[in-house]
DNA sequence: GTCTATATCAAGATAGAC
DNA sequence: GTCTATCTTGATATAGAC
């Protein structure tokens, strides 16, 4: 009812599990780093979470939901009409946002801590793509084609937790000129389709 | 030069010390553990690998190699011509091929593994990568394309890591054919500026 | 080359003072 | 609600017998 102070002070004590793993990567978790870093002892971080999983699940449901919240933000600043979704991401990932790139590196380390820790802590970025892969599918283009830009984005997601790839800027701004042409062809398949209504049925 | 039985020996443990991490997650790998499935003690599996990061890296050493050798083939049973190289990642990821998809498991639970205890053990990956890089960037395919479609396996990669996505056989055909699409939309992009040769000399 | 036994240590969690 | 002190566990790695 009255979370005032209570939740300042969760919110500090995640914010230096964050910076722990993220300085030191998903293995670096315990609970002495997080508390020395908050400037609490355990005892202290252990009244506010019961145990090292409690924790990082609450990491995870904070930056699942921050992550949602920009990817619901970068769909309502497209304008509408087919393809929304898709260059919602497209314009995220590509894009030049200091603060998504942030929210990127934070969140990917953050998933790893959980998923290593416990696979099961992984669900809330679950109940998220569920959710995306909906409105992916209402996306207005032809079957497929939103469902592999995201795809490509969750690629670029994997080259940044593996550092498998060094994209510079002209190879990424290739890349992301070819996903555009994707959704463009996922929009014209459909458009084909709408006006030649002389396909036969049930071809979907 | 003569690894035989040293050889024999040495598999059996990193056999081993897959099959911890994968029945019990990147986190379950321990020492015992190993040994324990290994059949053998402790003392005897570190007398093979002096330490749990070495046995580690030997892991991911021979994991990778084995899914490169798995992408060689890939792309040697893909006929010559420009987007070789992406149609074979694309047969190799999307048709059945039980053999792959069960590297493709360990590899993701190994990587992870050695991700989380040092990433710099990941370096094999790494170097792997930037070979297929060449081998993408020389695919005769408009630049950007080829790269969106490696991009876009990854992404696969990642959902199965993070258990993202469950793509039914009847999506996963659709995302395969958009991104078959855009491979040929990436050969037509070149055999066009090849046809019309009024283009300004060094784009690539 | 493989084993047992053990040293050593770090980390999660608890108890109870303030 | 925050602290210190402590318990307990489990894991890496070593030493030395066989």
């Amino acid at each position: 009812m009255k979370p005032a102070r209570s939740t300042i002070c969760v919110d500090k004590l995640l914010d230096a599990a964050q910076t722990v793993v993220l300085q030191g990567g998903a293995a670096s978790i315990t609970l002495d780093a997080v508390a020395a870093e908050a400037g609490v002892s355990k005892g202290g971080l252990l009244h506010h979470f019961p145990s090292k999983e409690k924790l990082i699940e609450a990491m995870v449901v904070r930056i699942v939901a921050e992550w949602r919240q920009d990817v619901m933000e970068a769909i309502e600043a497209q304008p509408h009409g087919p393809g929304r979704v898709a260059r919602a991401f497209l314009a995220m990932s590509f894009e030049d946002h200091p603060d998504f790139a942030d929210c990127v590196r934070r969140s990917t380390v953050v998933l790893l801590t959980a998923l290593t820790a416990n696979p099961k802590l992984v669900q809330p970025l679950r109940d998220v793509y569920r959710e995306l892969e909906t409105l992916i599918a209402n996306d207005g283009l032809k079957p497929g084609y939103g469902e592999a830009v995201l795809s490509a984005i969750d690629g670029l997601w994997f080259s940044k937790i593996f550092g498998t790839r060094d994209v510079s800027a002209e190879r990424s701004a290739a890349i992301r000129a070819s996903l555009a042409r994707l959704v463009e062809e996922g929009v014209a398949g459909v458009e084909g389709r709408m006006e030649s209504k002389q396909t036969k049925g049930a071809g979907a």
